[in-house]
DNA sequence: ATCAATTATGCAAACGTTTTCATAAACAGC
DNA sequence: GCTGTTTATGAAAACGTTTGCATAATTGAT
C-alpha cells in the first residue's frame, strides 16, 4: 500500500518527507534553500509534493523563523489614485521579493492607524510602511519596542529616525507658487487639504505661501482654504469662493488633484474658461490629469516610483 | 526580585501568564473568550500583558486553532477607483469582523492572479475573495481541495459553485444601450474593455448590442470596439473613431467610466459638445462621475455596497 | 452541612515548521 | 588507500499558541 497522506486533511511537510523517503529537514531545506539539497532528493521531493499538492505553511513556519513573508502598509485611503498607483507598485515590487501586502486604509484617522499597526504587529509582519510623518505615539512606541523596521513612505523626512521615501512637500508647494508667480498672477487663492491630519497638506500650503509672500503677494484670509478629499464639497466650496471675491482670484493652487479637478469644473460651471480667465494649478499628476479637458497643469509626483523603491528598501531592511 | 519577560525578547504568553501568576491556558482564553475566565485572574492578566507590552502572535495561533484571521483578496487593478472603492469598504468592514485584508493586484493577469491564490493559500487565509468568474483551473482546484471558503465579488453569477456577490453586467449593458434608444439615437457605438480577460467587459457589451439588435440598430463592426484600461489610449481610439467615421455616431457606450471619460474628453478635443453633439453613456459610476463638467451619465454599480456585503458575507463563511 | 451542578483552572499534547548539532557520505589531494 | 574537507542528511529541540481532558474551586439547592 502506496504511503500518504493522512486521511481527509492537507498534507504536512511530514506527509511529503515520508512520500519522498526523507526527513522533514531535508524537505523543508528543499523549499527554503534548494541549493542545500542533492539532485535526487530534491527530484523525489518535489514529486511527493506534487502528488500530495502539498502548499507549505507559511504561518507556521514564521513561529520558529521570525519571518512571516509579509509587510503591513496603512494608506489614508485607496480612493485617492495616486496612493492606488503608490500602493499597487508597492505590492507588484514586494511580489519579486516573495512577499505579500498587508494592506487597510485607514481613512485618515490616527487611532484607527494605530489600531491597524497593532493587528499588524498581531500577524507578525516582517515590516510596516506608512504614509507621511505624522503617527500616533502608540505606533512608534510598538514600532520601537518590537523592533519592527518601518519606513515612512510619501513624504521624505530629513530628520525622522525613520527610513523614509518620498519628496519634499514643502518645495513641491514652493514650486506651484513659483510657476504661478512666473505666469504674471498676483491674485493667489490657496486650497489645501486638511492640515492638522495631514502633514502632506500642510507642507504644500506653506511652501506656496512662503513664495507668494516672498514677493509679497500674500493672499487675503478667506482666499486661504482648507477641504477633506471630496471632490463634492470642494467644488461647491469654490464656487463660493468665486461667487464672492469682488475682485477674483485670477489662480488657485489646489493642494492636490481632487481639489485642483473640482476647482477647474466649478470654475467652468460658472461660465469661466481654464485656464484663459483663470489658472489651476494641481500637485499629483493623476492617471489622466494631461488627457482632461482642459489638461490639468499639475506637479508630478512620482507615486509608482515611490511604492517600487519602498518595496526595495523593505527588501533591504529586513535582510 | 520581580518575574519579568525573558531578557531582550518580546514577551510571549508564558511571561504573561507567569507574571499573572496563572497558567496559559488561562491567558490564552482570556485572549480569545474572556467570559470564560474569573474577573480576578482577568484583571491579572490585562496588567501583566499591559507591563510586559505583550502582543499576541496570531501566526502562531493559527497553526494550532486553524484560523489566522486574515482573507485574501485579489483585484485587477487598484487604479481604477471603482475597485479602489469596493476595496477600501471591504476592508473598513472586515475591521469590525476583527479580520485583517491580504491585498494583491493582479493586474488582469490570470496566471498572476493564480501565483498569488497560491500565496494566499500559503498564508493560511482563512478566505479568498475574487473579482468575476473567470479564473485558472489551477485557482479552483486549490481552493477546492483546501476547503478554502471562496467569494466571488462584482458580477452575480448565478451557476457558479462558488458564492458571488455583485451586479449582472449584460443587464447593466441592456440599461445602458435602452437609455440611448430612448433618447432617439439610432447609431451608437459600442465601446467596451477587453472581453477576453474581462468578463464583466463581455457581459456588458453584449447586453447592449442584445438591446441595439432588437430593435433593428446593430452597429457597424468598426463601431464596436475594444480597448485596455487606459485613458490615454481610449482617448486616441474614440478621436480616430469620431475622425474616421463618415456620418459619426449620435452616441457611445462605455464599458466602464474610464472609457466614457475618455470618450467624453475626445468629443471635446474636437469641438464638439457633450450631450449636445454627441451623447456618452458610461458604466460604473466612479466617484466624482457627477461633479465633472459636463456631468457624466453613468450606471451606477454600487462598489461600496458590494464590499460591505462581501466582508459580511465572509464573516459567515468561515463562521 | 451535604451533594450535585456549574464554573474556572492547569497540564500536556498537539499544530507545522525551522534550525542547531552531530554524524554519515562523498570528494579531493596525495 | 589514507586523511582531511566538504556536502548532505537526520534527530530532536525549539517556536507561541490552542484545546481536550481532568481536576479543583465555587455555587445553589436542599
Amino acid at each position: 500500500m502506496k504511503i500518504h497522506k493522512k486521511n481527509n486533511k492537507v498534507a504536512s511537510i511530514t506527509d511529503v518527507a515520508n512520500a519522498a523517503k526523507t526527513s522533514i529537514s531535508t524537505v523543508s531545506r528543499y523549499f527554503n534553500n534548494p541549493s542545500m539539497v542533492a539532485p535526487a532528493a530534491a527530484h523525489r521531493i518535489a514529486r511527493a509534493a506534487e502528488e500530495l499538492s502539498y502548499v507549505r505553511n507559511r504561518a507556521a513556519a514564521s513561529t520558529r523563523s521570525k519571518r512571516s513573508g509579509t509587510v503591513g502598509i496603512v494608506v489614508p485611503t485607496l480612493e485617492s489614485s495616486i496612493f492606488a498607483e503608490m500602493t499597487e507598485s508597492f505590492s507588484n515590487r514586494l511580489l519579486d521579493h516573495d512577499m505579500t501586502m498587508l494592506l487597510t486604509p485607514c481613512l485618515y484617522d490616527r487611532d484607527i492607524e494605530a489600531r491597524i499597526v497593532r493587528s499588524f504587529t498581531e500577524h507578525r509582519v516582517d515590516s510596516v510602511v506608512l504614509v507621511g510623518g505624522d503617527h500616533n505615539d502608540e505606533v512608534m512606541e510598538l514600532l520601537d519596542e518590537r523592533q519592527v523596521p518601518a519606513l515612512l513612505v510619501w513624504n521624505h523626512i530629513a530628520g525622522h529616525r525613520l527610513n523614509s521615501i518620498g519628496v519634499d512637500n514643502r518645495r513641491i508647494g514652493r514650486m506651484a507658487a513659483q510657476h504661478l508667480v512666473d505666469l504674471g498672477h498676483s491674485d493667489v487663492a490657496v486650497i489645501s487639504g486638511l492640515t492638522d491630519v495631514n502633514d502632506r497638506a500642510e507642507g504644500r500650503r506653506d511652501g506656496a505661501l512662503e513664495i507668494l509672500a516672498s514677493y509679497g503677494l500674500t493672499p487675503k484670509p478667506e482666499w486661504i482654504l482648507q477641504t477633506p478629499y471630496d471632490l463634492d464639497f470642494t467644488k461647491s466650496l469654490v464656487s463660493n469662493l468665486l461667487l464672492n471675491s469682488k475682485p477674483r482670484p485670477t489662480a488657485i493652487i489646489g493642494g492636490n488633484d481632487i481639489i485642483a479637478t473640482a476647482a477647474i469644473w466649478a470654475a467652468q460651471s460658472h461660465g469661466l474658461s481654464v485656464p484663459q480667465d483663470i489658472s489651476v494649478i494641481g500637485i499629483g499628476d493623476f492617471k489622466g490629469s494631461a488627457e482632461m479637458v482642459p489638461a490639468l497643469t499639475t506637479i508630478r509626483i512620482p507615486a509608482r516610483r515611490i511604492g517600487r523603491m519602498a518595496a526595495d528598501r523593505i527588501a533591504e531592511l529586513i535582510i
